[in-house]
DNA sequence: GCCGGCACTCCCGTCCGGTGAGTGCCAGAG
DNA sequence: CTCTGGCACTCACCGGACGGGAGTGCCGGC
């Protein structure tokens, strides 16, 4: 187990490096912070911390560099999440506040992320698999081609052209969408499957098979909306990564284009905790040396989606979480207003 | 004026130069091409261009590299756009064919482009000016709060909530869907505001308000979604700039994130023809080192929306334009089908 | 357990000199 | 007037040498 002292140590280290970006050295360390011993005792607590694995030189007689694992421990005992500013906090409201839609939500969204944490935002669409149902409604646009219109209670539109076996009245349509949204509406879509189950049975054998189409598709959007897509924003503060960057950068652009990527790794963070993964601890293979905070965000008391940001491991974890935090609130609740 | 031979040197140059990297010389290029004079000729020739304006030297005793006006010569002059092979026309057609909606249609536009020219892709969304409507709907979402749903013949779907001055009946809604669509389906969105002028005068005095309210979103919808939305791809090819390039590729992928931006880049290029902009032609500050080639598509014979790439001015013009307006003309194609 | 001192390591910036690609110019030939 | 070979010149680039400096590890004393 390490001394009081040695984690001071660590985390002297930490905060240092994150702001000059370069190896810090003992002596720096004893004078910037006013640990209160001297120099050469920082050094043994130094030796001790990089037998036990916390922090690496680059190259012999050189200051030290948190490793991961430093990371890691700063992050779960040695830092606390820091609250935005009051002022903050306004601004961060009142410029999502004026938001007009979905779209523009969770594009002011990624562009506020982006700016608090000068890093890159990734913020996923609210999720339709935990959402409701607000309205099914039905379109003819030919005698057999219906377009089915989703609308979510998140304000999630999704729409799906439909080609029916046979040709169909503008009566029975009406007849269709009325009992379609008396079953669903307001329903979360995990229960639609089971609602609609009977719905065929009750129409004549003649209709069965257009209902089943339009069933069949309500269902397959169900299910394949629920990958979300997402937005990012902020790619240009990938360029205060480093100086070698060509090899860093390069892989980091390409995952974040990868929305599979992208929703994996949203998609092992936590609902309601604040989850940061670092460096190694991440899966994918161009996102070694980059850390991701994320977090859910919801509506109500229930998380419907998650954002996050991507950044060097080296990067500011008290600010950055407090960030995230406080955005992905704000967001709740203007969703919830609207 | 420059003689042929110039214009061969010109050419030659410009070649060399996309392919390597690296100022050219005129040793060089005697050995490569085979102009069948002397390198002291070619000497000649090179300080004649260069006083021209057409090439310049990175420094005394380096090699020549083209100019902004040496590539607008090039491509006005010298260059032929280069037709894309057989399979790889097929190929794209494939690809784009398999999309399942509009979004799909424009992910994979951006994809395929940024793949083909290995630089970023810009697509912008089929545009709503130009585009007819093909359906509105309205929904009561509460007594006095509407849905309202614009349906695009491109497949697009905007919604928005309106909140109305009174509550309101589902018969009368169902009157003014039914009125509005007999009015403006199929049409033009420019049509639309004259069309549903006299509207509200059809109706009882109180309705009015309503209908008012209604078609003020209408419109406002209408007017607001012509500023179109864009897709962009390809990023990660922004690290094959060079090597200098925490400078260069800052300000670039900045000025990508500003869809203001990209939407006047594109908005200022032709509309079937295919507009090539170089470096400092670009009016934007952080794309002077960048080439724009752009297009218009659409589904029929005009263009509804317009996509591009952008590149370093050093970038393989024939080829890329080649690309682009390849898969301009399939997507347009494909939209027309759908 | 803490501290000062000291020798050692190694990165980094700087300063050479050599090399080579490329140029400009000139004088001569067609 | 145009093309060509020859020649001197200019720099960027490379590699090695060198010194300064930051940082370390270790040792012996308090």
């Amino acid at each position: 187990m390490l001394s009081e002292r040695r984690l001071q140590v660590l985390r002297a280290i930490v905060q240092d490096y994150v702001g000059t970006q370069e190896p810090v050295g003992s002596k720096a360390l004893t004078e910037r912070h006013n640990l209160q011993v001297s120099p050469a005792t920082v050094r043994n607590d130094m030796a001790a911390l990089e037998d036990e694995g916390y922090i690496a030189q680059p190259h012999t007689s050189a200051g030290r560099v948190p490793t991961d694992k430093g990371y890691r421990l700063f992050v779960d005992k040695l830092a606390d999440v820091k609250p935005l500013s009051r002022a903050e906090r306004r601004a961060i409201r009142s410029f999502l506040e004026s938001a007009v839609d979905l779209d523009d939500v969770v594009g002011r969204t990624v562009r506020l992320l982006a700016q608090l944490t000068r890093q890159v935002a990734v913020v996923q669409y609210p999720s339709l698999s935990r959402s409701t149902v607000r309205h099914v409604e039905l379109l003819a646009l030919a005698p057999a081609r219906v377009m089915l219109v989703l609308i979510t209670d998140t304000g999630r539109v999704e729409q799906r052209v439909i080609d029916c076996p046979a040709p169909i009245g503008e009566a029975f349509l009406a007849d269709l969408r009325a009992r379609l949204n008396a079953r669903v509406a307001g329903e979360r879509f995990t229960e639609v499957p089971r609602l609609v189950q009977e719905l065929p049975e009750s129409f004549d054998a003649e209709d069965r098979g257009t209902v089943q189409s339009v069933l069949a598709t309500l269902l397959e959007t169900l299910v394949e909306e629920t990958e979300e897509r997402l937005m990012i924003g902020g790619t240009a503060n990938l360029t205060r990564f480093g100086q070698d960057f060509p090899l860093t950068i390069r892989p980091v652009l390409e995952a974040l284009e990868e929305q599979v990527v992208l929703l994996k790794l949203l998609g092992e963070a936590g609902n309601s905790e604040m989850t940061v993964r670092i460096g190694r601890e991440n899966a994918h293979e161009g996102l070694t040396s980059t850390s991701v905070v994320a977090v859910g965000y919801g509506s109500g008391d229930e998380a419907v989606a998650k954002l996050g940001v991507v950044g060097p491991t080296r990067m500011d974890y008290p600010g950055t979480m407090g960030a995230v935090r406080a955005v992905a609130r704000y967001v709740g609740q203007i969703l919830a207003e609207k």
